[in-house]
DNA sequence: AGCCAGGCCCTCC
DNA sequence: GGAGGGCCTGGC
């Protein structure tokens, strides 16, 4: 069992379960009031869960020793938070939902996945996509060694172009079966490294990814959030459009374009604008389960 | 039965 | 360059 500490507002459990990431699992509250998570990342089962000071983990199969940067990693715990945070409290909507809901984070997560991921999310509804994601692992991932669980990690773009967009069908995936075929001929084909665009500007990196079907302005600001270092993105999904119409545009009488919006977000909230979707998405939805 | 779900693609203007 | 319709599939 090893221990990250970490002294700023983070919340897991809201972070697992935001709607980024799709392979975490919650487990039965313990006594003491804490719970576990399960998940799937870089070829390991993880078991994480969030206790006073920081977060309790362990990995299989590989050392504690070298999954402890990687899970550092992919939490952001290192980035600055509350910094990040002011910067976006003079809106006044958002300084609500922090007061309310405080510590949702951005995951960084691989990049291979969170594209197969939110290829999937196009026209879908959230148990579905987590549904096509752990089918697509349990089909054509790896199994991952010395565990007893089944779980695979998640299928590399060579094993999604050796499944073919007809088996992928039948898992389920319906038209985006044929996306994520072509995609992943393309990158396990070697076209470009999906890493790189870690290093690439915003803009740059978001050319590219429209450039694969099926990923359109929505999806490859997901991609470039969730797993690309791209803070500024900032995709326009249903909610955000609800959320920005009644919240910021309740004024207006035409219909604002959901490239609009993205224009008109990015301009107001800045580098940091997808910690700002991120509260405006799940503020959004929180208000329809009340 | 018909609509919606974290959109995208294609056509047509 | 923007609006409108179709799309796999499953749940309500």
């Amino acid at each position: 069992m090893a221990f990250i500490e970490h002294s700023d507002a983070f919340d897991l459990a809201a972070t697992l379960e935001s709607g980024q990431a799709f392979r975490w699992r919650r487990e039965d509250a313990q006594n003491d009031g804490t719970t576990w998570f399960e998940g799937v990342i870089f070829s390991n089962i993880v078991r994480i869960r969030q206790v006073t000071g920081g977060v309790e983990w362990d990995a299989s199969p590989d050392s504690e020793t070298s999954m402890a940067p990687i899970l550092r990693d992919y939490l952001r715990l290192d980035d600055d938070f509350p910094a990040i945070i002011s910067t976006l409290e003079f809106d006044d909507i958002l300084r609500g939902m922090f007061a309310e809901y405080k510590g949702i984070r951005i995951l960084r997560q691989e990049p291979w996945e969170c594209l197969v991921t939110f290829i999937c999310s196009a026209n879908n509804n959230i148990p579905r996509i987590t549904k096509n994601v752990e089918d697509m692992a349990a089909a054509f991932g790896s199994p991952i060694q010395g565990t007893k669980t089944e779980k695979n990690a998640f299928p590399t773009p060579a094993q999604l172009a050796d499944a073919g967009e007809a088996s992928l069908r039948k898992l389920g995936l319906g038209f985006r079966a044929k996306y994520v075929a072509a995609a992943a001929r393309r990158v396990a084909d070697g076209e470009f490294d999906l890493y790189s665009l870690r290093e690439a500007a915003y803009q740059d990196a978001l050319d590219t990814l429209v450039e694969f079907a099926g990923v359109g302005d929505k999806v490859a600001n997901c991609v470039l959030l969730f797993s690309m270092d791209k803070c500024e993105a900032f995709p326009v999904d249903v909610w955000i459009d609800r959320a920005l119409r009644e919240w910021y545009f309740s004024d207006s009488e035409e219909k604002v374009s959901r490239n609009k919006m993205r224009a008109w977000a990015q301009a107001r909230f800045g580098e940091h604008a997808g910690y700002a979707n991120q509260y405006l998405f799940h503020g959004r939805r929180l208000r329809d389960r009340k």
